[in-house]
DNA sequence: GAGAAAATCATGGAAAAAGGGGAGACGCAA
DNA sequence: TTGCGTCTCCCCTTTTTCCATGATTTTCTC
């Protein structure tokens, strides 16, 4: 049985590189390319391939905005994620959007084809590394309420406690404590460290 | 006239694709690709190529500093910058550090071969995304000593200027200082502004 | 409608950072 | 040799953050 593969990219390189690597594989059938999620979903309208590799990083929409757009509208498409970035965050939540596998873009060949094959049944595929990232830290997503999530992005705009109670109209003590959950939550003892976790956990 | 061209990121798939976007280059000989700086600099002391490809972003040492190595021992060689962000302090840096051009992972195959021509010419091939960026004043290269970069990371990693003194052996005042000229580089105003342009510009 | 979670506010004190100065020592390059 | 940049150090003041502890109201959820 041929497996009916769609690249979704914008670097041109990696299209062609996993083309290249694919282009041996009898029982891959290359269905063509899409540099962003629009272009993708015009595609998908006409024909519908059986695994899509998906980068994170696109030009219009995030992989993982599309990943969710494409499985609510066509279920039966198992997608890959293909990042450059081995970062905890992304994997979650292209994962919780419905992906069934991540691969890292310095994959190898046999690591692509696995992949491939394992998702096609219905298995999930995490390559060596992302699979690791996940572990570490094992499901301690970190859950911001939406006020912290306000607090926080304006923590990193570098604003002081006092601008920012007088910017959501609020007390400088409740800003205080908001700062205070934050730096509990993320386990980070100040303000130079937790937006440095904030940021490469994809919280900013 | 053939080129001979080497190649060092430490992704498989961009690798595949420059491999493959060459191959059918008559001026243009493959040489083979290292994953990363350790190993490129072994090849290079048996064999020298015309041009290096090189990935900003590899895993022991960063593309910038091997630049500057390669430029050293090799003057002859041209090296042209590839990366994935199209980030004016990267580019500046590739730039100063002997990089003959600068050419973004979703080049196209004439973007590509055209950049080695003109390079092997001895001038200067930018990408015209890459470019546009250099021209824009906006993000002044910000250049920080090594002193800077060394405090810079502990502040990121939280701790305090005491602490930072105590491991680098120096006086807290003294910490305290590059701090100042620190926030006064990044025109940001405290720490969390600091720590987030300075992620968000790859200085961590 | 009860209970949980979130958001709000407060006091008071310790620690750290920010802002403003000034200044000497060193190396490197024009 | 004379700058220039870097690294080093110090003073003082104000601002801001961090910490501990406690409490009330609002909002969501079962």
């Amino acid at each position: 049985m041929v497996t009916k593969t769609f690249i979704v990219d914008d670097h041109y390189m990696v299209i062609e590189g996993i083309r290249s690597l694919l282009q041996n594989e009898k029982s891959i059938e290359w269905m063509g390319h899409a540099m962003n999620a629009s272009s993708c979903l015009a595609f998908l309208n006409k024909q519908l391939p059986d695994v899509i590799l998906m980068d994170i990083n696109l030009p219009d929409i995030s992989g993982i905005d599309l990943c969710k757009e494409v499985k609510t509208k066509y279920p039966s498409v198992f997608i890959i994620g293909l990042s450059t970035f081995n970062q905890q965050s992304f994997i979650q939540k292209m994962m919780d959007n419905g992906a069934s596998g991540y691969v890292l873009k310095n994959a190898t060949q046999d690591e692509i084809t696995s992949a491939i094959e394992t998702v096609m049944k219905g298995k999930t595929y995490l390559s060596e590394e992302a699979s690791n990232t996940l572990r570490k830290d094992n499901g301690a997503a970190i859950i911001l309420t939406r006020r912290e999530k306000e607090v926080l992005e304006l923590i990193a705009d570098g604003m002081t406690n006092a601008e920012i109670a007088q910017k959501l109209f609020i007390s400088v003590t409740t800003v205080d404590t908001h700062r205070k959950n934050l730096l509990a939550k993320f386990e980070t003892k100040n303000t130079a460290a937790l937006i440095k976790i904030a940021v490469s956990r994809g919280y900013l």
